[in-house]
DNA sequence: TGAAATGTTGGGGCG
DNA sequence: ACGCCCCAACATTTC
């Protein structure tokens, strides 16, 4: 081949639309190889999950199909970026580089290797948040570590535009070039998922987007602390976008999220509408909040952002975190949202604070072991919203919940699967129990045999909880 | 984006 | 009529 190119190294943009990267490389008007590489290093981290692991085939399936449109290949490599990226830059004469960043500490030591090892030039763009880390700092330079001044400033700033950018067949090198790989299959990857994986195709998820905010958002303020059986539960407007998974792997923009919801909430009549809208945005927020947060405190990756918290005593209880894992701690509606979250890879917000102090709280065990479980399971998983989550669960984290505000799993219960349909669809032993022992099974006189009795006494738990973390304080 | 313990108030029963 | 007790309902404090 005698024609240079441009190398586009997809990562958490898996999309065509709004893709800063792409879309700068396509101005430059060299023939662009759009490539993916599976990194084995993150392939067999222990914070992988299977059912993530299929979505993210399906959006490369889903953004290959797209670039056969446009007379192109994906080009799939397997192996360690590192040396894949030099051999290619050396086979197709690529003449630059362009991605977008990702801000996580692993990505970001990776990216710079990569840059000090090609002799030609890289462009990197800020794709995957509004504001990117380093963008909103207090008056004094330092980063935010409390969530509310950080929107507060976070609003403030103008947010980027979409781009907007007609891809033709001229911007990419033609198929024949790039000699066709298979995606592999989750089997090639040796990995088995069982959960049902929902669509990864770009244009349908903007749909979706544009549905959720037609037709659910203005009971978003309403409806956000409910546990949805499913995400589509028929039975239920939703009180979730369910659109984590695709800001995960970046086949939806947070941009267009953004200027979408403007959108409605300028097109919106009630003042309820719009503060849910807010609410919905205030989300999407608290998504840049902690990434921001990773990006300047990578310590939190390895333990607790507030260091005195290392000296707390956590227990040593392998029986109780695998009841917590499987689903059977006898608190029913901690089960039941540990079921849902095996058999569909997702939770509703409001059962992962639940789940969270129960595991943290409740059982004394260490944070990072349900952080890990989650990344394991769910289809969100990311490595800074879900740290964030968790070290806020536990106390130990930025603006975390203070140590004694430990959640009751019943009065949750009954608050928020007030019927609970929640718990019986996920708990079938607890199918036929009455609303008036559904939160509480061992109050009856006759519980159900095939359900355990509470692996723990809340009241007595919270004490010893209590003591351990106030022990820390005594300090 | 809690829950439990403790404090306060006020109505009603009762002697 | 009055004081006393009980206790629900609500408020405040504490963890």
């Amino acid at each position: 081949m005698s024609k240079s190119s441009v190398i586009h190294w997809f990562r958490r943009d898996l999309r065509l639309s709004d893709n800063l990267a792409l879309h700068a490389a396509v101005k430059n008007r060299v023939p662009i190889i759009p490539l993916f590489v599976f990194d084995p290093k993150i392939l067999k981290s222990e914070r992988t999950s299977p059912a993530r692991l299929e979505l993210l085939l399906n959006a490369l399936e889903s953004l290959d199909n797209a670039l056969q449109k446009l007379g192109t290949n994906l080009l799939i490599k397997r192996g360690n970026p590192l040396e894949i990226i030099p051999q290619l830059v050396e086979t197709y004469e690529v003449e630059a580089l362009y991605f977008n960043k990702d801000y996580s500490p692993f990505a970001i030591k990776r990216d710079e290797e990569i840059e000090q090892l090609l002799s030609i030039p890289v462009y990197s763009y800020d794709d995957g948040l509004l504001l990117p880390p380093g963008s909103v700092m207090t008056n004094n330079g330092t980063p935010y570590t409390v969530y509310t001044p950080f929107k507060k400033k976070w609003n403030t700033f103008d947010k980027p535009a979409i781009s907007d950018c007609d891809l033709a067949s001229e911007h990419f090198v033609s198929a024949e070039i790039i000699e066709p790989e298979d995606i592999p299959t989750l089997d090639d990857l040796v990995f088995t998922n069982t959960v049902p994986i929902p669509t990864a195709n770009e244009k349908y998820i903007q749909q979706r987007l544009e549905d959720f905010l037609d037709s659910h958002i203005s009971e978003y303020d309403e409806l956000r602390n409910a546990l949805p059986i499913a995400p589509f539960d028929e039975k239920r407007v939703e009180g979730s976008s369910y659109l984590s998974p695709y800001f995960r792997l970046g086949i939806l923009s947070p941009r267009q999220a953004y200027w979408s919801a403007r959108e409605a909430y300028q097109k919106s009549e009630s003042q309820s509408a719009k503060d849910s809208i807010a609410t919905w945005v205030s989300e999407l927020t608290w998504r840049e909040f902690y990434m921001h947060i990773l990006y300047h405190f990578p310590h939190v990756d390895r333990g607790n952002f507030r260091s005195e918290y290392d000296a707390l005593e956590w227990a040593h209880d392998p029986d109780g975190l695998q009841a917590w894992k499987d689903g059977l701690t006898g608190y029913p509606i901690v089960d039941a949202a540990m079921r849902q979250l095996k058999a569909i890879g997702w939770m509703p917000n409001r059962a992962r604070m639940v789940v969270s102090s129960f595991l943290t709280k409740d059982l004394l065990i260490h944070w990072q072991e349900g952080e890990k479980h989650f990344m394991q399971h769910l289809l969100d998983g990311d490595p800074a919203a879900n740290n964030g989550g968790w070290q806020w669960a536990a106390g130990t984290g930025t603006d975390a919940q203070p140590y004694f505000r430990i959640f009751n799993p019943v009065s949750q219960s009954k608050k928020f699967d007030t019927s609970g349909d929640y718990i019986r669809h996920w708990l079938p032993e607890l199918a036929d129990l009455d609303k008036k022992f559904i939160h509480a099974p061992w109050e009856m006189e006759n519980p159900p045999s095939d359900y355990p009795a509470p692996i723990v006494d809340h009241k007595a738990a919270r004490e010893r909880t209590l003591a351990a973390f106030k022990a820390i304080k005594g300090n």
